[in-house]
DNA sequence: TATATTTAGTGATTTTTTTCACTTAAAGCT
DNA sequence: AGCTTTAAGTGAAAAAAATCACTAAATATA
């Protein structure tokens, strides 16, 4: 079972767009409709969903219960992970009470971020802690996911930091991109670059 | 000159990474360079350049200033966008004084929300409009680009609405697909979907 | 029960994207 | 000037991804 990141960002899309499913009640849906809910076409979720080894019914669809079991068991997509959200500026502190993630399992159990006034202010559930903190609090709370919201200049040492803490997986908001070993996840989210090419596309297209 | 989606975002980051080392005063830069700084190879930034009809100097690489000035002009990267963002929870709110985006030339000209109550309270030196006011005054001042982070019930609709009144590229960061015409440019940034395929990779590599 | 219909499953094919490997140009060095 | 080195440019090859087109299974229908 060799999966590309491809099919992994797909699965993950219908994954979540199984638990709509689920909480409307729809007991089954076909590889025509989940394509169309995230934006793809019915055979390659097929292909998708055959390269996981699972399968649907003919003339039924894929069983939207099981389904939503089975690749949450393939992907372990029902295991909560411990993140935590490194640099508490208006985007930090905007994730820090991000509900969706708690929703979906991801359970922000620190932020961290350089200045203290910062942290003293920070008016959140959440432990906060100065940045220094990171590599013991990271390690000792056994954190697996780090969301990286700081300045460019100073993500990359950042990055370093919480993949010596133990940290696996890394998604990064600053404009930059990251070098983290390849046994680290890593995903870029740079709003900027987003834009940007969305205007090039306007001007090109 | 056929460019797909691929080389536009690789250029894209080629132009931020052209103008941090034209700000450091730096004249040359190979492609190899280039290829580590947005993470990707040398060759395949060599392709997009040259797919872009644009070329370097032998033995010296790409010369910044050109480079970047050769960029802005085929994407048109240089040209002053106006953005407006429909939706002023966190995110939004977090989105509407992201200084990154008016340095890169977007221009934040108005913010939405649903809420009369909200918009009362939110202290900042954008116009804020209720939802209501959306076609109108997106169409007025001609807004180009539009930011969604509405919840995911609301999403579409707000898109349906921003196409409608003019605009030409949706960056959506509700975690639904969006449908919007062929000629309207389109880009998802969904956090969830994003850690999502983080952990499942952690899981499955 | 036979037939039609719908939808998944899948090998083959096509298309797209990336990488390779070689050529060429320019600069530096002896 | 001639040799060497460096890095772009590029056609060909390879790899990856997506699509097609057909098969098979299950249900509905006549």
């Amino acid at each position: 079972m060799k999966l590309s990141n491809k099919t992994v960002e797909r699965v993950c899309r219908v994954f979540g767009y199984l638990k709509v499913l689920e909480d409307k009640g729809i007991a089954f849906v076909s590889s025509l409709d989940l394509a169309k809910a995230i934006g793809a076409t019915e055979s390659t979720v097929r292909k998708d969903i055959s390269i996981l080894e699972l399968t649907g019914f003919s003339r039924k669809g894929y069983d939207v219960m099981l389904l939503k079991k089975e690749l949450g068991v393939k992907l372990q997509l029902n295991k909560k992970r411990k993140a935590c959200i490194v640099g508490l500026g208006r985007l930090g502190t905007a994730l820090l009470d991000y509900e969706k993630f708690q929703e979906d399992g991801f359970e922000i159990v620190a932020g961290f971020d350089a200045s203290i006034n910062k942290i003293e202010r920070i008016n959140t559930v959440i432990d906060v802690f100065a940045v220094d903190d990171l590599e013991n609090v990271v390690a000792q709370r056994k954190i697996e996911l780090g969301i990286i919201a700081v300045p460019a200049q100073a993500a990359q040492g950042i990055a370093y930091k919480l993949v010596k803490s133990g940290v696996k997986g890394v998604l990064n908001f600053s404009p930059v991109k990251l070098i983290v070993p390849k046994n680290v996840m890593y995903l870029d989210m740079d709003f900027t670059s987003a834009l940007r090419s969305i205007a090039a596309r306007m001007a090109v297209c």
